[in-house]
DNA sequence: TCATTGTTGTGAGCGGCGCTCTCTGTTGAG
DNA sequence: CTCAACAGAGAGCGCCGCTCACAACAATGA
């Protein structure tokens, strides 16, 4: 038997299997079900007021329980906000893969996947602040969240992959990084070894800056900057490409 | 005379220009000192704790007066917030100005303001974060936050300005920005039309790009993907540089 | 079957927060 | 000297996160 204890776990496990060990009891179903709907009232209240409005208690008066009780199912508030968290990480992963068209020319892929991540972004720009903004807390297990974080980079390395295993790469041109900047284990984790140093390098900016240009997009920095949002991000996207080698003019 | 409202505008004058209307009256230099003194404990507050734990009350408690007395001096909780957000912007912006060494070539005063720019941040994590972290409130008159915060990548252009007055940037290379992405008062801004729209619109990149990745860095995105922040971060310098025409490599 | 055991929900309560209001004493201008 | 503007104190409002004792209840094993 699982003790309350045990229920992050079990959540965050939940959210990353998408599935649950099967509850046997009328006790566990009500239990998944009411830790479903407060993760659900929660994000509801993270995409209208943000992170730092989102109170415990309003998420207990919004389902009609006391708010000791929402206690029974998330130690505290921010074991909630990390479950959002990984959920967020989730939801923009897929939403990088699904914005991919593997069949498609790299360079298409490649903007075709900026733009998801960026409209994504744009709709859902409180949770973006959730993962890309100031930290608030401790936050969540850490093994477990860069394995989910990595899914949207991990959709861009494998456009470049493609695009090397296909000989549809440029030799890169400008400064290059000092290799031992690079931990040795991203090179495994980038599709197996398929990328040299140099390249590994250059993904990790890509990705850097894919979040770095939303970012300023979503934060007001470019207000009286750029005239057209849009235009000036695929640009940063086009630049970004090309400095990987992919065939930008 | 000012009333207790305007106080927030002088608080705000005050840090802009350096000086205020000298106080005349006895309760106008209390009022000065105190005025200071409130902001002073809130900004080593801020280094402590950050924006969210920085509580009116405890400024109040710090300085031993009722935290009733401190809405004499700033009306809300966001208004000291947006008292030290312009504290450090100016902070920032001095920094790269110290770190700029106007006899050096352009790609040493280059690197200089790239890295005098990360160490404030690093030095001032919670005040990085209030610059280009989440945006938490309504917050600051944006006209005059706008022209302070101007002084950091102003700092970035004037390099490039030099450097293309004495000729020694190179023409660039790889995609071109869209025209009509750019802002037209951007152009006029930036050394008085120093630059062609691709000119600014690279140096926008690199700004963009020089807070992104110190966001990633001090946000603990690259844990585990670099190993050494400091060499990967004069990569990003002199590819951001390289970009712009400057001669690396 | 039934007592035992762990789980769930409640409501009261603690200390802290931002902020408001009223009241008192004080300062400085006319 | 008068009087309006100001500075500070303290009580209080409605939030917040979180804890705790308690009662209702469901699962389990003798």
């Amino acid at each position: 038997m699982h003790t309350v204890r045990d229920n992050a776990r079990a959540v965050l496990s939940f959210l990353y299997t998408g599935s649950m060990n099967a509850p046997r009891t009328a006790r566990e179903r009500a239990r998944a079900e009411l830790t479903r709907e407060i993760l659900a009232s929660a994000r509801r209240q993270l995409g209208e007021v943000g992170a730092p409005g989102l109170s415990l208690r309003s998420v207990a008066r919004d389902l009609g329980m006391a708010s000791s009780a929402v206690y029974r199912y998330f130690a505290s508030r921010d074991e909630l906000l990390t479950a959002l968290l990984i959920e967020a990480y989730n939801e923009v992963g897929a939403a990088a893969e699904r914005s991919d068209r593997p069949k498609a020319v790299p360079e298409n892929r490649w903007l075709g996947v900026w733009n998801g991540v960026r409209n994504w972004s744009l709709a859902n720009r409180h949770e973006y602040a959730l993962l890309f903004g100031t930290p608030v807390p401790g936050y969540a297990a850490p093994h477990l969240t860069t394995e989910i974080a990595a899914r949207m980079p991990l959709t861009l390395a494998r456009i470049v992959a493609d695009a090397k295993r296909d000989g549809g790469l440029r030799p890169y041109t400008g400064p290059e990084c000092d290799p031992s900047a690079i931990e040795p284990a991203m090179l495994a984790l980038l599709d197996d070894g398929a990328f040299t140093v140099e390249e590994t390098a250059r993904l990790i900016l890509a990705w850097n800056r894919l979040v770095g240009v939303i970012g300023f997009e979503l934060h007001g920095h470019l207000k009286n900057v750029t005239a057209d949002d849009a235009a000036y991000f695929e640009y940063t996207a086009r630049s970004e490409g090309a400095n990987l080698g992919l065939a930008f003019d």
